[in-house]
DNA sequence: GTTCCGCATGAATCGATAG
DNA sequence: ACTATCGATTCATGCGGAA
């Protein structure tokens, strides 16, 4: 299996109208926050953000596969001691476009950013914003199941016997029933909270979220040979983990900085060879 | 020293006009979600909500001081798969009444409600919206200091109500029973998530949120003699911690039957000594 | 006195069915 | 076509009684 990361040295504003429509199964990226990274872009003003972003996901909507999910990790900043408006202008704005505004996951970063202010705290979680074109989209629930809670150690331990019978008698209560169904089951689903830390010691590249923020989105959207697209790509977080989970990989950045970077150290093609005993493919070191 | 609590019942958007005008150090509420709690406020339509409670936090502005704080507990529904917009409305229609949006706390529900769904996992999150009338406003951040260290957070998320309950005489101290293993180490401030279980079904009454919830808060944005406001008591939680905590309060609730339960069970008056050797104020119990 | 187990139940949401 | 009601699904926790 031939899988593909394509890097782009662009302002996405422009080349993302040279994509194919319809071709992306998913979008996963964090832009440049209003006011940082002020070089990029020209430092968007907080003002300014919505103008500037609309004509993008206009363009994410029109590349994006109608089964397919744009995930967007945004913040607003403090602005004269107030959270900005932005990003709610941007949700009202995108669900004119046609997005689907789906859902709202919480990233809380373990390790935020230190600091200390008179009149807040230190901002210790961001915004995961779901959009779909179609109440329709591709989720793989099972591929991001998480440990049960401790409580279960100890307390379905040791289950009565008639516990485990009690299965189709007793329907009344619905609980008897499904205890049977958690015996020898260690994982449920997650929640919409995601509880991640930065990484702060890749000494390589300073990127703006871990890689398992990235990894959750992909295996949650998408399977092997899916693609995935960072229109903001930066360091390459999102590439370089769609190239691990063998999706294919579209990244854009308008720096040569950071688009050489990524250059240096992503594969444009990389072939994987199924692994018959093991059922997977496994990555081909001729 | 006097603790007062008044307990009124009636419709807020009537009550609330009887009220002195900058009199309020803190407003804390949970209004009912829309097309929640049906037999409350006629159980208002997600598309309805703004219109419905603009009128009530014009209202709030007027009561509260200048220099006080309004937290708003609340959460989108979904409709048709899509998460609603009536929270983000509110918050741009507030800031037109001149209300401030200072800071969104996140409040993640370690125990949210269970279910499986093909597009969504369980909703595990509230936001909670701080709103000032200015940007200068009180604060009492050392009132809420947290112990350092990876085993104190842990312990912290972990502890469960009860744990809280069985030691409410050292009020004012956090969390009781397990302050002195907290002797001689460091705190730090918090961050703007908090790691709160949800109360399930006490066997008196069904509290939407934790007892801690609005400690946290009253000890944030109030000191001793303050006054505190919820203009949707419900079961009272508010109003039995300001009082736990030696704030005055005012508590609105349209139902006779919260209204009644609460009655029963809050002193209207409350006296406190000065306990000279613990130089803090003791009820007095004659 | 602890620890352990059984039971009930939540600010929920989806999809199917009925009016 | 559009709205109202109902059953199914699922996990963490308090309470009360038992070991």
């Amino acid at each position: 299996m031939e899988i593909t990361a394509k890097l782009i040295l662009g302002d996405c504003t422009k080349e993302l109208k040279k994509l194919e429509e319809d071709s992306i199964d998913l979008i996963f990226t964090s832009p440049p926050y209003a006011d940082q990274r002020k070089n990029t872009y020209g430092g968007i003003h907080p003002n300014k953000y919505v103008e500037w972003f609309l004509p993008i996901s206009e363009e994410l909507s029109r590349v994006l596969k109608p089964t397919g999910t744009f995930v967007l990790n945004i913040k607003e900043r403090v602005v004269n001691g107030e959270r900005h408006t932005y990003v709610m202008e941007l949700i009202l704005g995108m669900r004119k476009q046609g997005w689907l505004w789906t859902e709202e996951f919480i990233w809380c970063k373990k390790n935020s950013y230190p600091g200390k202010w008179p009149n807040r705290f230190r901002d210790s979680w961001e915004r995961l914003l779901q959009f779909n074109k179609n109440n329709k989209f591709k989720m793989f629930q099972d591929a991001v199941k998480v440990p049960m809670g401790d409580w279960a150690k100890t307390r379905l331990r040791k289950l009565s016997p008639t516990d485990k019978i009690r299965d189709e008698s007793k329907v009344g209560s619905g609980f008897g029933k499904n205890v049977s169904n958690w015996l020898g089951r260690d994982k449920v689903y997650p929640t919409n909270v995601l509880h991640l830390a930065t990484e702060c010691n890749n000494k390589n590249h300073s990127a703006v979220f871990p890689e398992s923020l990235p990894e959750w989105f992909i295996k949650l959207f998408t399977e092997q040979g899916d693609w995935v697209l960072d229109p903001f790509m930066g360091s390459g977080t999102t590439i370089r983990v769609a190239q691990k989970l063998q999706r294919h990989s579209i990244g854009i950045e308008i720096q040569p900085h950071y688009y050489n970077m990524v250059s240096s150290e992503i594969q444009p093609k990389r072939y994987y060879l199924l692994d018959k005993k093991k059922n997977r493919y496994e990555i081909n070191r001729n």
